[in-house]
DNA sequence: AACTACAATGTTATAACATTTCATACTATA
DNA sequence: TATAGTATGAAATGTTATAACATTGTAGTT
């Protein structure tokens, strides 16, 4: 079967920004939710699949929005929160605290949450996995005496084209 | 003067957590503030001392309810985000965006932000600076064509006491 | 087909968090 | 005392998220 060759990486691999076309990454995602036993349906793939053309981290009321003006779907706040609920429960969709909005996931099969990478200028986002970080955090953790349930690193920043421009 | 020997820890020292009275927070703020050449007025001050008595991550309408209490003094939502806006710019406050609430900062004087433990059972924050982690996010980054502006790292974690009882 | 159980979505209202706008008061200095 | 700058007060509004409850759809069973 064609999917099985653009298998989302494994946790061990490095960043694939930009690897796949939104079609891939909604085969993808359908297949891996059919592996998991849980139903990416229309609402849930509309939804990953707007996160995935956007490039930058969106908030629910914009994607309200967006889904009204694309698919005449007219939705209510407590029925996309769902969504995103599910998506980001199967690691499809991270939330990006700092601008309460929410960046499609290229790794479900992942054990750790992804850094993100935010313009300040741009708004565009990188996810990056550095299991060196993980390793780190976890460390620091167990010398505090704690047990990490969950971690999440923002790096707000330059990007590379503003930096250029900045720097000119 | 005393309060030179009691200065706030250089950027390369480790956590301090619970090294310090309020009081002696506070004067430590104050003289900080003052170096700098800014106010730390009665508001702020109340503010800061408030969040490191709390010693969890606090919302800023659960501080206007406390002021209101304590100290009988009613201020609206702008008047409490100006003075945390304040108090963030001195690096004497972090917002801890997982919980959209403030913690304060024992460390103005570093140039990094610091690393949030934050326990999912009790809610109490812990801060600590990780060097090897700055440097990693830094590293990243560059590799990305990126310049860093800011750092968020927050950890959802089970702290000492709660990680015991559980595997108790 | 009718019944049941469950998952998903729809609807209304409201909670929780944050900002805009404009007015007032304080404070330092010419 | 003027005045410029900084800080605070107050009303309204904007933004993000959830609670509570109703409905729909689907799969399996009788």
């Amino acid at each position: 079967m064609a999917l099985l060759s653009i298998r989302p990486r494994p946790s061990t691999d490095s960043n694939c920004r930009g690897q796949h076309a939104p079609a891939e990454r909604a085969a993808l995602a359908m297949s891996f939710c059919s592996t998991c036993g849980v139903q990416l349906t229309e609402l849930r793939r509309q939804i990953l699949e707007l996160l995935w053309e956007s490039g930058r981290p969106t908030g629910a009321y914009e994607l309200i929005e967006v889904l009204k003006l694309r698919t005449s779907r007219l939705v209510g706040p407590p029925t996309v929160y769902r969504a995103l609920e599910f998506l980001m429960s199967q690691r499809l969709v991270s939330k990006i605290e700092r601008r309460n909005a929410y960046a499609p996931c290229a790794h479900p099969d992942r054990r750790d949450d992804c850094l993100f990478f935010i313009c300040s200028d741009c708004e565009a986002s990188t996810e990056l996995e550095d299991l060196r970080v993980e390793q780190l955090l976890a460390e620091d953790a167990t010398v505090l005496g704690y047990r990490v349930m969950r971690r999440f690193a923002e790096v707000e920043d330059t990007c590379a084209s503003y930096a250029t421009a900045g720097a000119a």
